[in-house]
DNA sequence: CTGATATTGATACCTGATATCATCAGTTGC
DNA sequence: GCAACTGATGATATCAGGTATCAATATCAG
């Protein structure tokens, strides 16, 4: 299934299957929001200590190389890893309460990005577009529960 | 004039001003680009040498806080500083090959956040949306003049 | 001018990430 | 199955950007 999957994508790159990589694409699946480097490593030590810090790295780049995992930078917070569904290039929507990251399609930004690029005569080459607020689910609970009778 | 303002807006954000502070401004104000830490302590080391580097990095943290700053974080690339002409939230288009950088105006992404909110029940805070690519004027000029006759 | 207080500079430190390099293990051809 | 070629690993050192500490200093309101 989606493991076998992942094991598939990393082959079909030109990479080895090692059970390092393994492991940390197995972190990187159940994860259901995206991880720092630090949760990581410490993730990957609980399945092997064995495995190192640079290697954790090191599969990261490669797997970022290869499409299946995306870096989330947020500007004056940690920088989170995300194992991504498709290789296509997609932007996120980060919900601040619970940390779960939506992926959302290139396509729904095209269109946009066709109005910049006429507008400011700017040939757009890449765009990172991330959202950051509150998802459905969480947007549904009181934030301040206190706040009310 | 122009120098003024920025001094101004930063006495106005309840900050003094420090002759540090005046240089490390001037700086960026001189700069047509956005500059990295790294330059702008190379720059301001220049203009005086006794200016550490905790001065300079508290400095774009004052200056961020009162918005005369962004910061911008480029995934894989260094992260750069640029002064901006308004506090308002606002985006930018970053020219690859001259690294000039256009700010694009909250409004012209505002129509299109909201249809994001929509489609996906999300409620948006924040949203850094940088684009990169070529500029007007770099885009005039040949980036390959060997590969036409 | 003067004092309360924000700011500074030197330094040490932290975290995320990369470089090095000898060793090890997948993959391939047979 | 086996050897060997080559990519991957782990330990370590190192780097860069950025932050914390703290005594000394400079700014600005009164």
């Amino acid at each position: 299934m989606a493991s076998n999957t992942v094991r598939e994508r990393i082959l079909r790159s030109g990479r080895r299957i090692t059970p390092q990589r393994d492991a940390i694409a197995g972190i990187l699946e159940r994860a259901e929001q995206p991880v720092s480097a630090q949760e990581l490593c410490d993730a990957v030590g609980e399945v092997d200590p064995q495995i190192g810090r640079a290697t954790v790295f090191r599969t990261l780049q490669s797997l970022m190389e290869a499409g299946l995992v995306q870096r989330i930078t947020i500007p004056g917070a940690e920088t989170r890893y995300l194992l991504c569904s498709t290789a296509e290039h997609h932007h996120h929507l980060v919900c601040r309460e619970c940390g779960a990251v939506e992926e959302l399609p290139e396509r729904g930004v095209a269109s946009f990005l066709a109005r910049v690029e006429r507008e400011h005569r700017f040939l757009v080459d890449h765009a990172t577009f991330d959202v950051y607020g509150t998802c459905a689910r969480c947007a549904g609970r009181e934030p301040e529960p206190a706040a009310r009778p």
